[in-house]
DNA sequence: CACACTACTTGAACACGTTCAACTTCGAGG
DNA sequence: CCTCGAAGTTGAACGTGTTCAAGTAGTGTG
């Protein structure tokens, strides 16, 4: 919303030296077309409009931006940050891990409402795995560490006593749910999207009632077997 | 492989009385399209290159399918199809839950292994909510019961004793699953794809425990739990 | 100050998916 | 056999994302 810092920003995204002009321009054209993309959606924002509303050449935003898809990668930025700051008051008062879950969660889906009708339409860039715009590429991976980082935070932040090798890999794995509320959420056309937000409500404690049994003895072989599966599916790229 | 009905047959689909040599010519653009898809990938594949190998005008093939897309539902249906038969044999040797689910998974891995390469390309246009490609459209409907079908045999077939509430639900939860396993298998950038076949033999034992553990009287409540929330968020659209 | 080098900018041109008005073919009814 | 309407077919034309050879402008260097 204010003039956050967003990832877009790094300087050491490109090898070329921006110059001040330069970097003017490029926000311009960002700016241009997040606004134009609320405004008349995805698909129906060419980059002609874009061009011309930010009054340059269609050439000039491809020297800025490799194509219309990466444009959003600044939208992802954007909601990225905001959702950390939506995060915070939850984060700060509550300090059980099931409200703290739940209110990262649903801050989460807070932010990104506005966008629920546009973001079906270029969800499928995100969707297609060589795309840059994936959570898993490595052109995510900043944005994506900072969504796991949230995570890590509502889990140590916790006043929750669980299995230390667990504890580890947690946050990661509450991302991955995460991402899985989000394509939920994507497909949720229910008014208001309240499906999703049932989905978070009953799946909190689900997940905080599996979480709490992993300290007990007799479920000991059965979390390591889930995290010796996780092990041998992350190996090997 | 041998020629199957696809459900692109299906008569219902257009109100138009088809005549005969309008079906072969749909066939034959159908045909056509989906080995230039396997020559040279689905992107590369221009809708004019289909023509012109075709021996008709571009403006033919989009009197038979509404957009380039759209041919790769016959794609989908074929591979349905196959799955069906290549899980066949484990359906009827295996009597328990978990060689059974085995099986069947390996089996979509197998029929899908030769198009690893493309249907990360055009897994996006799946992605899309809107998309008639996408697995939960209404478009998508028959194949997704098809699929349901085949777990419901391997629940249905099997030895297994569970509560009969999860048995009910148990199917679709197994092919959302499997969609799950699809996802992770378009991601899988290991050779042969054998990370995902890790992910299988590791997951399949888990839900079989799982699945067992559902009949004890101290889950009971958890179970409950579940299931609830599955019906809560499958209401209201 | 002139030179050169590089960041930056331009818009015509390209290939693509898609549309559509016009045309051809075919079969049924008279 | 003729006629008429619907099924089937055509390819030029449109709008799109993207490329690129050509230009412009600013900055450090001799």
């Amino acid at each position: 919303m204010t003039g956050v810092t967003t990832a877009a920003d790094d300087p050491a995204e490109s090898g070329k030296p921006r110059r001040a002009r330069g970097e003017q321009t490029r926000q311009l054209i960002l700016e241009t077309a997040l606004r134009l993309f609320r405004e008349r959606g995805y698909t129906e924002t060419t980059m002609r409009a874009i061009a011309k509303e930010a009054g340059v050449a269609v050439g000039n935003a491809y020297y800025y931006f490799d194509s219309k898809e990466h444009l959003i990668q600044g939208f992802y930025d954007r909601n990225q940050v905001a959702h950390r700051v939506a995060a915070e008051p939850v984060l700060a008062d509550e300090k059980e891990l099931a409200p703290r879950l739940r209110g990262v969660l649903h801050a989460g889906i807070d932010v990104n409402e506005p966008y629920h009708s546009f973001a079906a339409t270029f969800f499928k860039s995100a969707a297609e795995p060589s795309s840059p715009l994936s959570p898993f590429s490595r052109e995510s991976s900043p944005a994506r560490e900072a969504a796991i980082a949230i995570f890590r935070e509502v889990v140590d932040g916790s006043t929750a006593k669980l299995d230390p090798e667990l504890r580890k890999e947690l946050p990661e794995l509450l991302w991955l749910g995460w991402m899985g509320v989000i394509l939920f959420w994507v497909y949720d056309k229910s008014p208001g999207q309240r499906r999703t937000r049932r989905l978070i409500d009953g799946a909190v404690p689900l997940i905080d009632r599996l979480v709490s049994l992993s300290r007990l003895r007799v479920l000991r072989p059965a979390l390591r077997q889930v995290l010796a599966l996780i092990e041998s599916v992350r190996r090997d790229d």
